[in-house]
DNA sequence: GGAACCTATTTCCTATAGGATGTTGCTTTG
DNA sequence: CAAAGCAACATCCTATAGGAAATAGGTTCC
């Protein structure tokens, strides 16, 4: 007793089902923001107080995040956020992305319906307004966008599987979306339109090279950021 | 108090790390062997008090496994083993396993050290005795060594991150395990060693080609399972 | 002056108890 | 006889408490 009484709407959706679900996504968004730095330890029982729950969920939780790749457990030393990619997986995670995203982009080409084109002819119509916004909530707008467009051409690829897998593999990127410069937003959402143009005259195989060629850019778009960030891993102690 | 005393050794492995841990393995034994049976509910308390611990590490360990896909939760309901795989998603594993170990295949066939090679070719030259052990042991083992060797490929083709998602989508074909017809081991063995014999030769275009035909004829010969299988989601309340 | 050892604290890990919710079976009514 | 409503049960979900291990800091010895 005496905790179910004032702290309604704190982080607690509308809708609640699980507290262990909720605490799930409230620790997942404070490691995607950096709330949580990478390479950072993480401290249980002070997550719980600072969610106000109990310890319990959010263990449950925290071992979500470990299948998911989001936190490492060491046995009996506790939980720590994953460090950032270093320069060998980044390029190792672009590779696998080339692989599975043109196949997944070819599929599209091929197999989605008449409604599906039209859904990805105007998703990569949208744009962020790059003036509006201070700069975290434009970044933040700007990734979900072009993740949204990823996801949407796995979803209409058929292949439930491969979407999942993509899905997986987009959140350790997703650690790194704050280091995006901004400046290549231009060039990505035409990229997102060739590719669209592919799918929907159903090419396949000029989808799947668009979206390579897609990749491959946004990977160099991403490099810079390597040499202004510190040495992951590196066990901060912060000043 | 008055629970570690008399149980030592039941289920606890020599180096015993943390007991969510354990618990994770034996569960995963338990749905892997078809002791809890696809699509049977998961009673918490039950499993914890066959486990002979208490429910604590066993929700832990179930969150994990639904992250592996092995269990699904709903919300207020409690977990469920996951389904068999219908005839959809078994097409769909194959498919994106095609896609990813064929090219697995090739990056080995063009990045592995001659050391690697070696292993190889002598993983490929294994084989199970078909005619020993009861039918149990003979399916384990045969299923074990063919992981194995799926595996070792992934792990020289130097991508960690392809290795990690290829074993991934394992743990859904070994839910099918049970069911594979014996009689295919041979045809298997000398796929497998097509598939060495051109990695070993350095031949990456070969290699992906042998394991995808290797591939395409193992979901063939999977195929008639399907035809003396329950039909899988069907809430089977045994006799 | 440096390294190793010991001690104290923090943190994790597991067990237990109680409240809320979904489910199931029975009863009642049309 | 069937369907809807109700009640009892089982199960999940969350909170709290206590024991064990690892880490950090201080002290002592070389």
């Amino acid at each position: 007793m005496a905790q179910q009484a004032g702290r309604e709407g704190r982080l607690r959706p509308a809708r609640r089902l699980t507290l262990a679900d909720d605490v799930y996504e409230s620790i997942k968004t404070l490691v995607m923001d950096h709330i949580l730095p990478p390479g950072e330890r993480v401290n249980i029982d002070a997550l719980a107080r600072e969610l106000d729950v109990s310890p319990t969920p959010v263990r449950e939780a925290l071992a979500r995040l470990e299948a998911d790749g989001l936190v490492r457990k060491r046995p009996l030393s506790g939980y720590t956020t994953t460090p950032l990619l270093s320069r060998a997986e980044f390029d190792d995670l672009f590779e696998v992305r080339q692989l599975l995203e043109g196949a997944t982009a070819g599929r599209a080409a091929t197999y989605a319906s008449a409604e599906a084109r039209q859904r990805i002819s105007v998703e990569a119509a949208a744009r962020i307004d790059v003036e509006s916004g201070d700069g975290y909530r434009r970044h933040a707008a700007f990734t979900a966008l072009d993740a949204k467009f990823h996801d949407l051409i796995a979803e209409v690829a058929g292949s439930p599987l491969l979407r999942d897998t993509i899905t997986r593999l987009h959140s350790h990127l997703h650690l790194h979306r704050l280091y995006f410069p901004i400046a290549g937003a231009p060039a990505t959402n035409s990229e997102h339109q060739r590719i669209a143009a592919a799918i929907v005259a159903g090419d396949a195989t000029a989808a799947t090279e668009a979206m390579r060629a897609h990749l491959s850019a946004a990977r160099e778009r991403h490099l810079p950021a390597f040499d202004q960030l510190p040495t992951p891993g590196t066990p901060r102690d912060s000043a």
